[in-house]
RNA sequence: GGGCGAUUAGCUCAGUUGGUUAGAGCAUCCCUCUGAUAAGGGGAAGGUCUCAAGUUCGAGUCUUGAAUCGCCCA
């Protein structure tokens, strides 16, 4: 027997009922169970979340694909691995506890202790994987979770005693070891749960990858100009600055005049006049105009660059943009196309090819500063000159250089940006890197020195001014790169950073990108695009706490590196003792050094750590143990499948995914790769907790539930931005929940009512039911296609499209079916077909919905309720199976949907007439062809019933009801006739329509202006004859009998009689199969038509007496309709 | 600066090889049905298809240019 359904319902906290049940009944653990060792397997490969803060809304967009999916796959009778991830290494979990302890600088780590701060961040990682554990299980994220409580005890004490020896228990055995020595074995097989990638296994598998590069030739140590964030005092790669990274900015813009020390002896000028030439060879003093955004890299000018191609102007300037020498004439060269940055008059002598220039020298603007001195020295020392000889500032030729914006001349400042980086290594020119690791300036800038980069504008201004080379300041707003964790401006600087060479990998992970379902299938063309475009991976960090590189550097600069724990076990030769039972991480392992195996000379580690994307890209390898058991790892890899949401992932997890797989087993991580948008706000706006307008996933969860979340990530297109609120949650809940429970409750209660139970004798279904359970195997059909696809969206849309048709057609149109008292064989039928559908609907919606599919499936399979000791869950079952429809359900299909639209004509006409559907009228006359004639004639009662008519017939003539519209098909004659086409259009809207449809549907020709038209070549439309009331589309027109007879207008007072009483045995909270006794006073003509049609009325109310006249002092209820008066009194018998 | 994409109703988006009257959902308003419904149904209103030029008998659709907005890469 069903357990009894309210048609309201609290979803959230149903589904708090939900998670109670699986744990209860260990629903998760069963399901694994069930399909251990299944002949299929199905392998996810999780994209480990960052565990550094509670789980967002966006996060739970991907979690719930991964979990439909799984959910699927299981369904289908797969076996799985049940395994996600945490990303518990990185800056952004050390920013994270830099804060917590009000650290804003590297040395305050240090002077704390490097050891207590990464025990903190461990810390950290161990809450907020324990936090985002128990939301992704609210969420119905099905994995194999870790307890939350272990985790927190974990973190409490790995802070507190990481060297305390606990012990674990896990099925029954135990497995013992310090508590530093247990985390860092979290999610392997002895311990299971999430994988972390700060596990032992996780960090020495890279170690094994870098080896691996090394063996190639491709990791070496590279010094480049690279964004730098003085903040966190390391580089911040090239993959890592993603839009998020780049914000609007106002720069002050500095126009410099560099006097020009020396300029070719013969220049080919073009000079406006010889009056021009000689106003420029009476005025000494010449400069060359160059404009910056970056002040603070003006004392480390080196060169200049222009534009070979372009051409310059030479302008005359009397009175001063020089705020220092007023009055004094100038000479400047500048772009020919930007002379508007000139301040005030001038004049132009004459214009100069760009290449003319090339060469001149020019008087540096700090030469005095010891940096400048100081860098000479390296350079006359590395190209072996005299220690006395000095660069001369020059200008190059640089192809890059236009005038889009600034003076066509470009300040070149080697040790300050990777452009300039390069051209100063080409031309062999000194550096000069003015910044250190905290992005102030170094010690021999004078005035500079200790000084922020940004902080400078001002003083390198003044400075400029004494000297005689300021031009002008502006501000400039502009995309400027930030760090990406803590939003500080980035700057260069000019670092040692350790890189994998792409050179000879780039075209092996093109070609096994070229082997991946992408979907959506852009995602190829953008990751092949990255691959195409990238750099070399710039893989160290200049921090504490993530992968220690396993780089060991001996004095002489060769480095060696160490590929595992064994390996260095047994290349250590000092500091092993101090590290050996600790995880692979600073500062312990900084101390463990190694001695080269024939110069004997000692090494040690470089202090970098790794790009926490080695550490997420390496988990294909490290959680499917590869180097441990590698019939497992090929059991399960490649995966069939991974997702992420797109922005960022192409260079940072699917490209780490991809490099690694390449190298380590030269095959793709997965067969198919999903990506999706970003989740922004109902407006479009990008969620920000500062900006007050993000949702808090346990608020949503609570507020919306888990499965309308789950429903709104699930029909979202994947290339959109998924507007994300609370109004579109309330659309998923109307458009796919409330029907369906609505369903499900009516359901239930008629068949509690009924007593009736599955199982009974097979019914005689009515071609209602075989519709709704073929429109069902359609459904099934179209879902599974699509789910197999990797495609959500369109296998939610069926779902909802057929909920909806349960809902408005084939219950409604059934439940005068599911009354009355007696069990009939048609009653048994629509149980049946109901039964049937809402059992298979459940499976179909388990992985999307899993709470209601759930609840809906203990009850009406078993009975049971949420709190019954059941063992089976919905998600235990299969999926239901796909099959081809038949030629019948086809069919049947098709004659529904001619049904329905005859309804909807219907219902339009009532509407434009006034008539409303409670007012029975005689008859409808159709205009339809022979086919839909035939599927009408079947549906007649349903059609009568659903239009409140008594009966329906044919137009004989389609001219009662229609007039015809004849059109050329211009789609055919458009082409054939071409510039005729509107003469053949006039002269065939001149001809009789009634009679060229006549001809056309006879077949004949006709003949428009001389030009012979092919029946087919023209288009008949049947429109409504003007002033009919009809309704018309695609070729069925309905017209109603709109006129009234005594007769009909009394059935129509008695049916409204009938909705007035049981409005009020509603509000009256009667129950449905209550009898009653009722009195009423009515108006004459109303009064009449209850008496007219009393058995009618009493039936359909349960009054066991209807009786005129209303007793005394009884509480009534007064209507007033149709210009009639009501007044009832209701008395329930007990 | 380069590449890709977009611009259609108040909002979010469809719109097939160019074809006759440009659609849907949400929101608004009116009407209506209902003893499963928090639903459902009918209707109204809402459009210079970003702009300009071109090709064509015919352009939301094709071409060119402009503007604005995304995304990717420099």
């Amino acid at each position: 027997m069903f357990q009894p359904v309210s048609n309201q319902v609290d979803f959230p906290a149903q589904e708090r009922s939900v998670l109670e049940f699986w744990t209860r009944t260990n629903a998760f653990e069963n399901l694994r169970a069930l399909r251990k060792d299944a002949p299929q397997r199905w392998s996810f490969v999780d994209g480990p979340i960052t565990a550094n803060n509670p789980m967002g809304v966006h996060h739970a967009w991907g979690r719930t694909y991964k979990d439909l999916w799984c959910r699927y796959h299981a369904m289908k009778g797969a076996e799985l691995r049940w395994q996600q991830g945490f990303d518990c290494q990185g800056l952004w979990v050390e920013v994270n506890v830099e804060k917590e302890l009000g650290f804003t600088t590297k040395r305050d780590i240090e002077n704390f202790g490097m050891a207590n701060f990464i025990a903190l961040c461990k810390q950290r990682v161990l809450n907020s994987a324990a936090q985002q554990t128990e939301q992704s299980v609210r969420l119905g994220y099905w994995m194999d979770w870790n307890n939350p409580a272990e985790l927190r005890m974990l973190a409490k004490k790995i802070v507190e005693n990481p060297n305390e020896i606990i012990e674990l228990e896990r099925g029954g055995e135990k497995v013992r070891g310090t508590v530093e020595q247990l985390v860092g074995k979290l999610g392997m097989p002895e311990l299971g749960g999430s994988y972390f990638t700060f596990s032992d296994e996780n960090n020495y598998m890279i170690w094994s990858f870098l080896k691996r590069c090394h063996e190639r030739g491709w990791i070496y140590r590279g010094t480049d100009s690279i964004p730098w964030c003085g903040r966190c005092g390391t580089g911040i790669s090239q993959h890592e600055i993603d839009t998020e990274g780049y914000k609007d900015r106002d720069d002050p813009a500095i126009t410099i005049r560099f006097r020009i020390r020396s300029q070719a002896a013969d220049p080919a000028v073009d000079w406006k006049s010889p009056e021009a030439q000689a106003a420029f060879d009476a005025t000494p003093a010449r400069f060359i105009l160059a404009w910056t955004t970056t002040p603070w890299t003006l004392p480390a000018n080196v060169m200049l660059a222009i534009g070979p191609k372009l051409r310059y102007a030479i302008v005359r300037q009397s009175h001063a943009a020089s705020a220092t020498r007023d009055g004094e004439s100038a000479i400047y060269f500048l772009g020919a196309g930007v002379l508007k940055m000139l301040r005030g008059d001038y004049e132009v002598l004459g214009e100069i090819d760009g290449a003319q220039m090339v060469g001149w020298t020019y008087e540096g603007l700090f030469d005095e500063l010891p940096a400048w001195i100081d860098a000479n020295k390296r350079w006359a020392d590395k190209h072996g000159f005299d220690a006395e000889r000095i660069f001369e500032h020059c200008v190059i030729p640089w192809d890059e250089v236009g005038e889009a914006e600034g003076t066509g001349v470009v300040h070149i400042a080697p040790g300050c940006g990777p452009e300039d980086h390069k051209l100063g290594k080409e031309i062999g020119s000194p550096m000069v890197a003015p910044l250190g690791e905290d992005g102030h300036y170094l010690s021999g800038f004078g005035d500079l020195v200790g000084r922020h980069a940004h902080e400078v504008p001002d003083a390198v201004e003044a400075m400029l001014k004494q000297k005689g080379f300021f031009y002008r300041r502006e501000t400039y707003r502009h995309r400027y790169a930030h760090c990406w964790r803590c939003s500080t401006p980035l700057v260069y600087r000019l670092v040692d950073e350790w890189y994998i060479s792409m050179d000879e990998l780039r075209h092996d992970m093109m070609r096994v990108t070229e082997t991946i379902n992408w979907v959506p299938s852009f995602g190829k063309e953008r990751e092949l695009d990255w691959l195409h475009n990238m750099h070399d991976w710039m893989i160290s960090k200049k921090r504490y706490w993530g992968l220690a590189l396993p780089i060991w550097e001996y004095p002489d600069g060769t480095f060696e590196v160490i590929g595992s724990h064994e390996e260095l076990r047994t290349r250590a030769v000092e500091g092993w003792q101090e590290f050996e039972g600790h995880t692979p991480h600073r500062p312990w392992i900084d101390g463990v050094k190694i001695k080269h195996p024939v110069t004997g000379q000692i090494g040690v580690r470089v202090t970098d750590v790794g790009n926490p994307w080695l550490d997420a890209g390496i988990v294909g390898f490290s959680t499917m143990r590869f180097r441990a058991d590698r019939a497992y790892w090929e059991k399960w890899f490649p995966g069939q499948f991974m997702t992420e949401s797109f922005p960022g992932q192409f260079r940072n997890w699917f490209y780490a995914m991809i490099a690694m797989s390449t190298v380590l087993a030269d095959v793709r991580p997965a067969d198919t790769i999903l990506g999706f948008a970003t989740l922004v706000d109902e407006k479009g706006e990008p969620m920000h907790k500062s900006k007050g307008n993000s949702i808090e996933f346990n608020e949503a969860a609570d507020k919306a539930g888990a499965d309308a979340m789950r429903w709104a990530y699930a029909r979202q297109e994947y290339d959109d931005n998924l507007r994300f609120g609370y109004n579109y949650l309330g659309e998923c809940r109307r458009n796919l929940l409330i029907p369906l429970w609505n369903v499900y409750s009516f359901f239930v209660t008629y068949a509690v009512a009924d007593g009736w139970q599955p199982g009974a004798d097979a019914a005689i279904l009515t071609p209602l039911d075989a519709w709704i359970l073929a429109r069902l195997q359609q459904t099934v059909n179209e879902t599974d296609r699509a789910l197999d696809a990797y495609q959500s969206r369109p296998a939610a849309l069926a779902i909802e499209r057929f909920v909806d048709d349960l809902s408005t057609w084939y219950v409604r149109r059934s439940r005068a079916r599911f009354w009355g008292s007696e069990m009939t064989a048609d009653k048994q039928a629509a149980y049946q077909t109901l039964h049937n559908v809402l059992t298979i609907l459940c499976r179909t919606l388990a992985p999307f919905t899993p709470f209601i599919a759930e609840v809906m499936w203990q009850n009406i399979t078993a009975g049971r309720t949420l709190q019954d000791a059941a063992t089976e869950s919905v998600h235990h079952q299969l999926f239901p199976e796909s099959r081809a429809l038949t030629a019948a359900e086809e069919a049947l299909l098709r004659e529904t949907e001619i049904a329905r639209r005859v309804v909807n004509l219907g219902h339009s006409v009532r509407s434009q007439s006034k008539v409303k559907v409670r007012q029975p009228l005689a008859g409808a006359r159709i205009v339809a062809d022979a086919a839909a004639r035939a599927v009408i004639l079947a549906q007649r009662d349903i059609l009568c019933d659903e239009l409140n008519i008594k009966d329906i017939t044919f137009a004989e003539r389609a001219e009662e009801l229609v007039s015809y519209k004849v059109l050329p098909d211009l789609k055919k004659l458009g082409k054939k006739l071409g510039q005729d086409l509107p003469r053949v259009r006039n002269g065939l809207a001149a001809l009789d329509p009634a009679f060229v449809a006549a001809e056309v549907q006879a077949g004949r020709a006709i003949t428009v202006d001389g030009i012979a038209l092919a029946a087919d070549e023209i288009i008949v439309q049947a429109q409504p004859r003007p002033g009919l009331v009809v309704a018309g589309e695609a070729g069925i027109v309905v017209a109603l009998d709109t006129e009234l007879t005594e007769e009909l207008i009394s059935e129509g007072l008695a049916r409204e009689a009938v909705r007035r009483i049981n409005d009020a045995r509603k509000a009256a909270s009667f129950d449905v199969s209550d009898r009653i006794e009722t009195y009423y006073h009515a108006t004459p003509r109303l009064a009449t038509a209850i008496q007219l049609y009393e058995n009618y009325v009493k039936n359909e109310t349960l009054s066991v007496i209807l009786q005129s006249g209303v007793p005394e002092n009884a509480s009534t209820s007064v209507d007033e309709f149709d210009g009639e008066g009501f007044t009832i009194v209701l008395i329930r018998i007990h």
